[in-house]
DNA sequence: TGTACATCAGTGAACGCGCGTTCACTGATGTAC
DNA sequence: TGTACATCAGTGAACGCGCGTTCACTGATGTAC
């Protein structure tokens, strides 16, 4: 689990590169712990091979570190969901879900940890927001195609937004139980909770 | 916040009263944090006042005690959900879920515990089987009756306890973002993803 | 009725640990003159 | 070309803290004889 290359002082200029490592280092163990509480400072450095101390050089103190790294892993959510594309505003919304599942399933900790660790409560998670309205955007748009019945969008995509993490959220939660198969509840979910017809799917 | 009762010796033979508030306080601790982690023996038993050492004397260590406390908490939780009856099973559902949702607004902090701490992971929860059973079985008798449309129980049972999950999960994450009420979307879950009339929900 | 003993419901001091954070420092590399 | 100085990228020792858990103990109350 070790950082790869052995440790030595970088060069004049490039100091930034160890805090790249670190908030490397601080995804993977947010990642592996599923939790903000218990990842420490000295298990950061101590994981790269550096002395506890030089985290202070790039962060000043355990909140910014850890708000760092996840505001960086949520970045990079968000880019590979909005990045995908599909023939149509409904194919579109169904590929995003499922990116969101796949995600899900591959950053099982810092799934939990964007979404249920006591962070929430106490810093600015904003940044979370567009999520949510992409999300109405999408719905929007698949109304307005004619694809779906019209309806209040905000609240069509709140109620999938609700089912959708409600799904992962158990399966991350409870890994051993035998839950059946992600991607066909996820369609189930967009049948009825958004209105897409299922003959839309099958094609 | 500290217990009622002046700490005094429990007389001879009623030991088991200490036993049951340290489970109080711990229950109460939990509720407060919303999370097993950094809840501590030590905190525990400066709440009611009482030497650290003698928690041990009922729970051979933390875990036991997180243990003990999460199994009566859901528990009562289970108790106040499953006595709920209705005139139909179409209105029993409705009024189980409405008190799931209440509960988990009044025991935020419990709720999450029970489903989303990494004592998931780590402990037995069977105990939580009861909800999913139940609720497959009242979403049958909902079918037999001629409610709502015949299809398979269990997984319309899975989407609506995922969908009442991820909106009561983001509600308690996220409590200080305006969320639109509560009842009108479990009523729009029971419509959507169970099939119920809306004309049943109006009567 | 008296007394030795057992049991019960606790207590206080101590252990070793990992933690966040601070402080004064080191030693290589570049820069001004 | 040489050298004093500044800057950069770190380090090691130490602080005080709260924690889980263990250990030997205390002192009131009941029980056998």
């Amino acid at each position: 689990m070790k950082t790869t290359t052995p440790r030595g002082r970088n060069p004049r200029g490039q100091g930034e590169r160890l805090r790249r490592q670190i908030v490397d280092a601080t995804i993977r163990m947010l990642d592996e712990l599923g939790d903000d509480e218990p990842l420490s400072m000295r298990a950061v450095a101590r994981e790269i091979g550096v002395a506890a101390t030089s985290v202070y050089l790039h962060f000043a103190d355990r909140d910014e570190l850890v708000y760092t790294a996840l505001k960086q892993a949520h970045h990079d959510l968000v880019e590979s969901v909005l990045q995908v594309r599909g023939s149509d505003p409904v194919a579109e919304l169904r590929a995003r879900v499922r990116v969101l599942g796949r995600w899900s399933g591959e950053h099982r900790g810092l799934y939990k940890v964007l979404n249920e660790s006591t962070l929430n409560q106490r810093a600015d998670m904003s940044f979370k927001l567009v999520v949510r309205e992409q999300t109405i955007e999408l719905v929007q748009r698949c109304m307005d195609a004619g694809l779906v019945p019209r309806d209040d969008a905000a609240a069509v995509a709140f109620d999938l937004r609700s089912a959708v993490h409600g799904t992962v959220s158990m399966r991350l939660n409870e890994p051993d139980l035998p839950w059946p198969p992600l991607e066909e509840q996820l369609d189930r979910f967009l049948v009825k909770l958004v209105g897409v017809s299922p003959e839309a799917l099958a094609r």
